[in-house]
DNA sequence: CGTGTTGTCAACCAAATGGTTGACAACAGG
DNA sequence: CCTGTTGTCAACCATTTGGTTGACAACACG
């Protein structure tokens, strides 16, 4: 179960449930129940999402007394920006490269795929 | 299995092997077999994983002879960074509400928790 | 002290996931 | 035409995932 942290973090928001979960807790801090209330599933369903976020560090939990507030942490959102824009830079750079590489080339094949003669 | 777009991008890039391999398509196209010699799965695995990375639209493939080059496509890459992008912001908005609030009340207790009062 | 509220833990279940092997289609090139 | 290369499809298997129900701990409050 050692699943690298960006693995976790990707894994934990492609669930729309868990989506909708963070979207609502960066309005509010919130209980398991208020946060259950929404869908139609069990609070034990919704314990069980949070500890995915949780093991993501999307969210942290205190103690109040028997309640446990759900706290969103956003700083992890940086990891999978980073990662992201890493490689659409990249992609873009490259077709940048490969636009560049064709108008150096007018109209030749670079390697002629078929030497023409054909009859 | 009709599972939104963002759930599948996010849950196709939640394997560490897929992304690597987008990873390197950022560098250039690739066959599968290309594709599936750096890692320890057969070509099949590869080939299953590359349907997933098709299914969230984040590669598309062509045919030239027998072989079918995989294509990144950066796009989709936006669809995240926008879902990510907002509500980071909104996080970060109400941390800064937060701030404000606290700030205009020195010391006192908002909402006295306990009116004292206890024998 | 008993009772209600809040949440977790454990066992169980169905479906999805990631891997395997074997068969086969499609094409290039001798 | 045969052969090798490239890739997909199908069946199968083990593990993970997302959900259920039932029991129970921890605490506030009458």
């Amino acid at each position: 179960m050692p699943a690298d942290p960006l693995s976790k973090v990707f894994s934990a928001l492609a669930d729309p449930t868990r989506r909708d979960m963070v979207a609502r807790l960066t309005r509010a801090d919130a209980t398991v129940n208020e946060l259950a209330e929404p869908y139609d599933v069990s609070v034990q369903a919704v314990s069980k999402h949070l500890k995915v976020l949780e093991g993501a560090g999307l969210v942290t939990r205190s103690r109040e007394a028997q309640r446990r507030p759900v706290h969103l942490e956003a700083e992890v959102f940086d990891l999978m920006t980073k990662w992201i824009e890493r490689y659409r830079r990249q992609a873009e750079e490259r077709y940048q490269r490969l636009d560049a590489l064709l108008a150096t080339m007018p109209d030749g094949d670079p390697e002629p795929p078929d030497t023409g003669e054909k009859p």
